[in-house]
DNA sequence: GTCAAATGTGTGAACGTGCACACACTAGGA
DNA sequence: TCCTAGTGTGTGCACGTTCACACATTTGAC
């Protein structure tokens, strides 16, 4: 696979006229005399060697791997927005600290079983773990293996033990929606995607929780999707069971563009006739006329906070508090 | 980091009553009579024994790890929508043969030193390279390596010994670009993304060959990068040049987009007043109003033939084509 | 001057696997 | 009977590393 063979600890040993022992400590740390240590790194570098990985993992019985669980369809992890921000994010962790990240994607009947399988086999030191639902087999896979691990995302009752990183969801779907109502909106919709998800079910809580008295139950549709479709199909519901409705809050950006959209076709002005807010400050966000008031999702820093907590375990540090919960300002554009 | 001590080939070896030897055979193939097999793949199956991949990595000298090379800043990685597709197909092939895929950016000066230790460490036994351009160290360590390896794309003029596979970039763009030249366009400009990059350069020539006389050489507006910004721009400029402009071929469908935005902006109505083309077939195409006539790439096919073009080097078999190119079928739509 | 602690260094064993080799048994032909 | 070929099976070694242990040298206190 290479010009000639690989260098060894023996090798850079014998260039070093010391022992294997010697080379092993300069590079894992140990007493090592400053003459040997200098003639060590010397000889190091101008062999140009590097540590075989796989003899060292056999030995410290680690894979040096972390996996990167995404419990979706193949389709949405394309479409969602964030996926790939926390992804890169994760990974800028991970490889800085020498770790290699596995894509999972777990979408079938059979990547269950194969993922199930590869994670009970030591293949992983870890996992990151995105969309997971409560009854998903792969997180009992992974709570009952304790293997160091972190969520994107928020799951309720499950594996308490298991911490937490994202964003408030609640909170800022609270606050969002007030903004609605304080600039006078008074029939305030909601189309609420993917109720069977915790981030789903939080922003339905905070929309609720903003309106206070003004919440009507007949103004919320709940869709599947987080995509534009959805969103589009969710506004012609609203303005079926409310014609005078003036806001709407959607439960992302994708949908914030399709309920745009329908209100177009239904001859709608925005912001003047409806006001329009969104969730995760995506692409979408800028390129919707008018352009979108929504709740900035800093994507890349998630994943490497979930990153950090899966290294952190590794290192045997305790995580003080089981949740992190990272600011999503709010981004006022021109929808409202 | 397992509850207990994972089984070993000696476990199973012991169950069955037989040795070491005899159960690596039935693993790995060899003379094995039937009880013998039976007895061990009883024992696998209650023990729920996975072989350790560190020990059968360093025993036969490789990683079962393939890079995902992308020689992008990590911006363009998330905007561009083809990546993702041909990343997760070529993971789906890979992990189904049993090999890891490790997601290589390469961003900085400090990303580049970094993956070329990697790259020469052994980390990995072959290597899918996307977004190549001539002049990348990158390239040259690979070359030098012999690493097994596939581009995606088609570089011109460098390590012709590395197969690729892709699209006709040329022939596509031809054929989309004549399409409006026989709906009677006259006056027909390209916006020109990315002209330093293979992709770029052939949609360039083949929109030149489509126009044959009718071809302007001031009607062609270079920009940068495959996203909605420079498409914005890159059709202001068209517009100052030639406001009599009756036809646009968009070099991505992120481009259109912008375009189709400066075209709003300057009061001419697609497809009515100017004929718009973009190529990717990604998500924007559906989301532009009118919905973009576009070129469709199969990212997830590409995926899967660059990973497959690996696996086959790596079982020793030879490549007999050296150039592998998809069929990109056009997608009519309404913006032309 | 002796002992203990601190500082360095070398050596053997182990991690779990695959492979080459030695060996055993059977069958069939000369 | 002997030899050869085919079919099975067990054993030793190697892969490259880390770690525990044994040992050597220096330092400093009593």
């Amino acid at each position: 696979m290479k010009s000639g063979k690989r260098a060894t600890v023996h090798d850079i040993a014998a260039a070093a006229g010391v022992s294997r022992g010697t080379v092993s400590r300069v590079l894992n740390g140990g007493y090592v005399s400053a003459a040997a240590r200098a003639a060590i790194e010397r000889a190091i570098r101008e062999v140009g060697y590097v540590p075989n990985t796989a003899a060292r993992n056999l030995v410290m019985q680690r894979s040096q791997a972390i996996g990167f669980i995404v419990l979706e369809p193949h389709s949405l992890f394309l479409e969602d927005p964030n996926i790939g921000g926390i992804m890169l994010g994760a990974n800028a962790t991970l490889s800085a600290a020498d770790y290699q990240m596995v894509n999972l994607v777990v979408d079938s009947e059979r990547d269950t079983a194969r993922i199930t399988r590869y994670l009970s086999g030591g293949f992983v030191d870890g996992a990151i773990i995105v969309s997971a639902r409560s009854h998903d087999p792969i997180i009992q896979v992974v709570g009952g293996l304790a293997l160091p691990s972190a969520f994107v995302g928020h799951p309720r009752d499950l594996h308490p033990e298991i911490p937490y990183v994202g964003i408030d969801n609640l909170a800022s779907a609270e606050e969002i929606t007030r903004r609605l109502v304080t600039t006078g909106r008074r029939r305030v919709g909601m189309i609420a995607p993917a109720v069977d998800r915790d981030s789903g079910a939080d922003r339905l809580i905070g929309f609720r929780r903003a309106l206070g008295p003004l919440f009507d139950e007949s103004l919320v549709a709940e869709v599947p999707l987080y995509d534009f479709a959805c969103g589009a199909k969710g506004m012609r519901t609203l303005l079926e069971r409310d014609p005078t409705i003036d806001g709407v809050f959607a439960g992302s950006d994708a949908v914030a563009a399709g309920a745009m959209e329908a209100l177009r076709e239904a001859g709608r002005s925005v912001p003047a006739d409806v006001g329009v807010v969104g969730f995760d400050d995506s692409s979408w966000a800028q390129r919707t006329r008018p352009t979108l008031s929504t709740v900035h999702q800093p994507a890349g820093d998630i994943g490497e906070h979930a990153a950090d907590l899966v290294l952190r375990q590794l290192r045997g540090e305790d995580i003080p508090q089981r949740g992190l919960l990272l600011p999503s300002p709010i981004v006022w554009r021109a929808s409202a």
